[in-house]
DNA sequence: GGTGCAAAGGTCAAAGAAAGTCAAAGTTAA
DNA sequence: TTAACTTTGACTTTCTTTGACCTTTGCACC
């Protein structure tokens, strides 16, 4: 069991106990492990990305932190497959429609997800667009 | 938590109490948080902002005092207006939270859109991705 | 009314403290 | 044996803390 997975367990370990999300230092967690700090970011860009049902949130500085939140993983995998890697408006637009009528989000959050993810908003060229948006989606529809 | 984030959750607590105003002495607070006094002013600067919907009042000389108060925001096109070319993810959060707290948008809303607004969704290297979040952010606030 | 001092608060830049990035080097498994 | 995964570390970026020096104000005393 190399060191990556045993920082993974350890995490999963504090997800278990604060159901609401893990929360420490990364040069704590590395002083820890007896690693490098990198490896922390490694670990979770490997395993506590979007796609295996976690956020994480982090602050530089003095009283830095990383935060990482378990999410539902029905609502995480379905709309990582709904949405998938990469995605245009009018993709965006039908995923959106058919969630607010399915009564999973209200006209509010649909108006707002849409105006989000339109071409105006993510102003940069494609095909970096698309995946962006696509994240970008991913992420919100992570939180309902 | 850092030193500041005390003093910022200290401030809030101060404008719970007292409807809409806290005031208090420069060096007093600096003394019971045990810092430098312009650490103070860092807080305020980056916290209690006109950006982030608050203005501050002060007076030096004997007897001098600074006096934080809650701007009312009026409509959303004002928190576009806050917004402004580039912002963090951090000031995304504050504006979001602001308008959640005052009822303009749902929690879901804001949930979603504080996950939309996320360095993890908007995968792309700075400056550029403070642009483009302000840019999401002020299309989604235009719909609400 | 000046004048000078003490008591505030203000500014700014340097130093410090975290976290992020990226690519090279090492390992492992197919 | 090679492609994918891990480990490491140098360098970068962001945010916080600290301190030296500045400006404004009220008050006491001529």
């Amino acid at each position: 069991m190399g060191i990556s997975d045993r920082i993974e367990s350890f995490i999963i370990e504090l997800l278990k106990e604060d159901t609401e999300c893990a929360e420490f230092g990364r040069n704590e967690l590395a002083e820890i492990f007896g690693c490098v700090p990198s490896q922390i970011n490694y670990v979770i860009s490997t395993r506590f990305n979007p796609e295996k049902g976690y956020t994480v949130e982090s602050q530089r500085g003095g009283g830095g932190y990383i935060k990482i939140k378990r999410i539902p993983m029905k609502k995480a995998e379905e709309a990582v497959v709904l949405v998938g890697k990469t995605c245009n408006f009018r993709e965006a637009k039908t995923v959106i429609n058919f969630l607010y009528e399915r009564g999973d989000i209200s006209i509010e959050t649909a108006r707002v997800l849409v105006a989000a993810v339109s071409d105006n908003a993510i102003a940069i060229p494609n095909p970096h667009r698309d995946m962006i948006r696509a994240n970008i989606l991913k992420n919100a529809l992570c939180e309902i």
